[in-house]
DNA sequence: TATTAGCACTCTAATCGGGTGAGTGCTAAA
DNA sequence: TTTAGCACTCACCCGATTAGAGTGCTAATA
């Protein structure tokens, strides 16, 4: 069997109608609300080929119609024209980022709880910090004896900086020459052969201290692996509490399942696109989690210069407004990318 | 009317048996269960006497009795024994402390954590950290220009760094002079007086750079500023989603509220002691907030040097075990005040 | 041949009424 | 003062009934 343009038209149909209104449509309901010219009888014996083909769904005998998650697909694939969005909504969105900007958690954090907002969703921003490399080293005095500061520069402009115990006291001018001799080094050396590079500078009256050299090389070792570590993403929510109003999640056990998903914040980084860059619809089972098989995610990376860094995403129940979500998603990507990419230009 | 022995001991088994059940009591469950030595009869007279006094109360009549707010203040400040925390819970409490103490907000988490999955209640850690001073400034050069590395030792050991626009380029020679100028001052004179102290040092080859340093003492207000809003409180929360599997939070409508007061963190705050040292224990209605009519909260604070630096508290419904909540908010306090103090002693 | 009106049928959700059980309050006897 | 006994109340469960929305099928129609 093939799917007319009558049949197309009443997919349509009954999906808009069961996003509006979460119940199942009868056809009674679409010969009244839709102008689609022909009876409910008709509309009737059409639904019945649809249910057929596997695009639409009856909960029991006798009850209307909802989309199954395969009519879902064909209409975000085939049926759903695009939607611009409101011109308000967008400005909002654009100074929200725009002018959270400099605390770059902070601009996540208030996007996705803006977004969700305007959707009543839940939406998340994941922030992928990339890897990056150490570009300056500074040691300086601290007020506590055996210890010192580590002041690193990072090659994406980041500072960081750690109290690190060395066991013995240093002089101002002596951590000066170490300052000196590592940032000399770790521009041109990669990370691996900073070690030997370092030692081999070490001569003269430097060759005592050693013992202070390894502890400050294995220092450098130590914050490199926690900078990786932080990259390990971290995630933004808003509006987690908005499932609560849908009526699909009017369950206690689900609600529960739901929110544990939320706080294990790994599971939430497993469904959301890492690389890939376009724009992606995942409806219901499509997403390999079991709390989420009544939820579509929708989801887009954003990118730093052309590069993926992250990926912000709208999470509901498969009924949802796919057009308006579609739009947002990919509004607010483009938004992070260019805003972000804007203000981190110059690094 | 007088609250007699046979009566505290009638209240006492209500409050037993109701925590225990979550169903309200009638007398007959008393006679049986409980060896009151006298008939359920006599009982039934004597709930009706605590019902009048306003120990107890009836959800409707021919229903058994559940205490009243009321009858729950009298259990907790007369009825109920002390209870000493089982050995091994007392030991993975301490355990988790310690091991995780390295990263203060950490170990917090994690024992907000543990104390919900072993009370199934919702636990929340503040940590009020206290403003301190700077002690020592450094000014680096960063590899943007016009830009520079501002970094602060403050006095409680904490160290802070910010990237700074100062519109111009500045030598690494005259960022150790005007480092070395701040740093004189710093330490010595009120931060009310900083700029003054410093204004004074600025002369010959440095008056030029007059605008240079204004930025520079604008750029430490700010870092201020910033330390002073990070300083409003941390707040940890250990098993939220326990609270959907209470009985009284089988409502939607309630579980929507009480989440949204967790998010806003704010609030939490203020139901929490910050200066009040002792055990607190905050029956229904004596919490001021709302949605915490159908809860206790049971709340200590934690002292470094015996200085109160934050609380801990536990949140359940108002029908929670009193005891054994009462003696691991004692424990977790005391162990956070003695494990945290012992680490920063020598700050 | 495609469409439609009509009708019997199905299933859910809401409503109603009786029965059950836990519990109370009161009274009168111990 | 305590207790046994009894009438009464109320929530809750269960089954039957009904209303309503919707379907599938059939036969008539264009």
């Amino acid at each position: 069997m093939e799917i007319d343009e009558r049949k197309r038209k009443i997919l349509w149909a009954i999906i808009q109608d069961y996003i509006a209104s979460a119940e199942p449509v009868g056809s009674r309901t679409l010969s009244r609300k839709y102008d689609l010219g022909v009876s409910s009888a008709t509309i009737r014996n059409e639904m019945s080929d649809l249910e057929e083909m596997g695009y639409i769904e009856q909960p029991h005998t006798s009850s209307g119609r909802i989309p199954s998650e395969l009519g879902y697909r064909y209409y975000v694939d085939y049926l759903m024209e695009p939607l611009a969005l409101d011109q308000g909504e967008a400005d909002l969105i654009q100074n929200e980022i725009a002018s959270k900007i400099d605390e770059v958690d902070n601009a996540f954090a208030h996007t996705a709880s803006l977004i969700s907002r305007l959707t009543q969703l839940t939406s998340v921003v994941i922030s992928q910090n990339r890897h990056s490399a150490i570009k300056m080293i500074h040691f300086l005095p601290y007020h506590k004896p055996g210890q010192i500061i580590m002041l690193t520069v990072w090659d994406d402009g980041k500072v960081e900086n750690a109290v690190v115990d060395i066991g013995e006291e240093v002089s101002a001018q002596e951590l000066q020459t170490l300052t000196n001799i590592f940032n000399d080094k770790v521009g041109s050396v990669s990370p691996g052969k900073l070690k030997e590079a370092v030692l081999q500078e070490v001569h003269n009256e430097l060759v005592q201290k050693k013992y202070l050299i390894d502890q400050l090389l294995h220092s450098v070792d130590r914050m490199m692996e926690s900078q990786e570590e932080e990259a390990i993403n971290k995630v933004f929510y808003g509006g987690t509490l908005n499932m609560i109003n849908q009526p699909e999640f009017k369950n206690f056990d689900k609600i529960k399942d739901l929110f544990g998903v939320f706080e294990e914040r790994n599971k939430i980084i497993g469904l959301l696109p890492r690389h890939y860059e376009g724009l992606r619809v995942q409806i219901g089972s499509e997403n390999h989690e079991e709390v989420f098989q009544d939820c579509s995610l929708i989801t887009a990376t954003y990118k730093i210069n052309g590069m993926p860094i992250g990926s912000f995403g709208i999470l509901g129940p498969t009924r949802m407004d796919y057009r308006r979500v579609v739009a947002m998603v990919k509004f607010v990507a483009e938004s992070l990318s260019f805003i972000i990419s804007s203000k981190t230009f110059d690094s």
